[in-house]
DNA sequence: TTGATAGCGAACAACTTGTTCTGTAATCAG
DNA sequence: CTGATTACAGAACAAGTTGTTCGCTATCAA
């Protein structure tokens, strides 16, 4: 990919992000993203049809990454327990890496929110696949687990992350842990 | 007040309520309002500030209506167990009322979730706040319990509703259920 | 070096928002 | 019933936003 191309793309996530942790998704306008960013009205609609494209392929770039991260600390066999992925998971936020927490903790809640949990839904199928009770709907199941995950974590940020992610794991394994099957490590 | 003020605002929440059950929220202009609703320009910012100020007060007066509602049931002591208030809460909403389901099961999610979420939290407190395990953080547990209920809703919304009343309270209380100190009925 | 491509900047039409003005009709108090 | 008050309609308005187009320049890859 030509150079130039890569750099501008990448200006406008910096720049969008950067807005995002500040502003509101919708009173963010495309005259801001070109000034933070410095390119050119044109150049913007060259890379991305409109705002809200812009906004979709950030959210693939940046959750992506983190369960690919996550899911990485499974497969990487450390030895410690399939649960200790959350727990990696949110030492991982905290970190506040990629801005991710920003936005999580923003005015634009709603919008990331589904994103955020539509991760988590991977992680938790990859997690705890095999240990999923089967009196409940398999996908029920699944979607109440990660959405607790996303509201432990909502929790967790109103209370200005004052908890250690030790802590705020053990909440969120003692509201789940009773849907699970018996580990079998 | 003056029945014609009670005639316009009423016109003009119908008409948002009926255009939010089509259109995406952002997509809606005040021109879409005022067009459905048959009011002027003038009369619609007399009324309301901005789109967002209709949209607060239109949630305030559903979901409050809602819980009040619900917490109605509860106070009715109809003989029935305190978990019922959700079997309640979930025919209530099956019957479309006020169009909330419409609006839920829209693109709008991420708007009136919280709002609805909120409603919940109140609805929890009352109705588990003796029973609730002290083992984690209280506000904790009632956001966690309130977000999973909001999360079954939108499980059966995903499914077209084909499943009872009945069987999705059943959901949500099989997942909530062990977080919760016996009943002492 | 050269042809292709990415970017810039300015101007543009179309649309949206929220305000202001004037005139009309409904409502309420006495 | 009458007169004052209030709500409303309609039109026009400035300001801001969006997405497109055009001509020109800088950069890249071969």
């Amino acid at each position: 990919m030509d150079r130039r191309q890569k750099k501008t793309r990448e200006a406008i996530f910096r720049a969008f992000t950067s807005l995002l942790s500040k502003k509101n998704y919708h009173q963010i306008t495309v005259q801001d993203i070109l000034d933070t960013a410095d390119v050119g009205r044109t150049t913007f609609y060259a890379h991305f049809e409109t705002k809200e494209y812009l906004l979709r392929d950030l959210c693939a770039d940046l959750f992506g990454h983190v369960t690919d991260t996550a899911l990485g600390q499974v497969s990487c066999a450390c030895g410690d327990a399939a649960d200790s992925v959350f727990l990696h998971l949110v030492r991982h936020l905290r970190q506040n890496d990629r801005g991710i927490l920003d936005l999580l903790s923003s005015e634009n809640d709603g919008l990331f929110l589904d994103y955020f949990r539509g991760e988590v839904c991977r992680l938790v199928e990859s997690t705890y696949g095999a240990r999923l009770s089967i009196h409940l709907p398999r996908d029920y199941l699944v979607q109440h687990i990660a959405a607790a995950f996303v509201q432990t974590v909502r929790w967790w940020l109103s209370e200005e992350c004052t908890r250690s992610p030790e802590e705020v794991t053990a909440c969120f394994l003692a509201v789940t842990e009773p849907l699970l099957t018996a580990d079998d490590t």
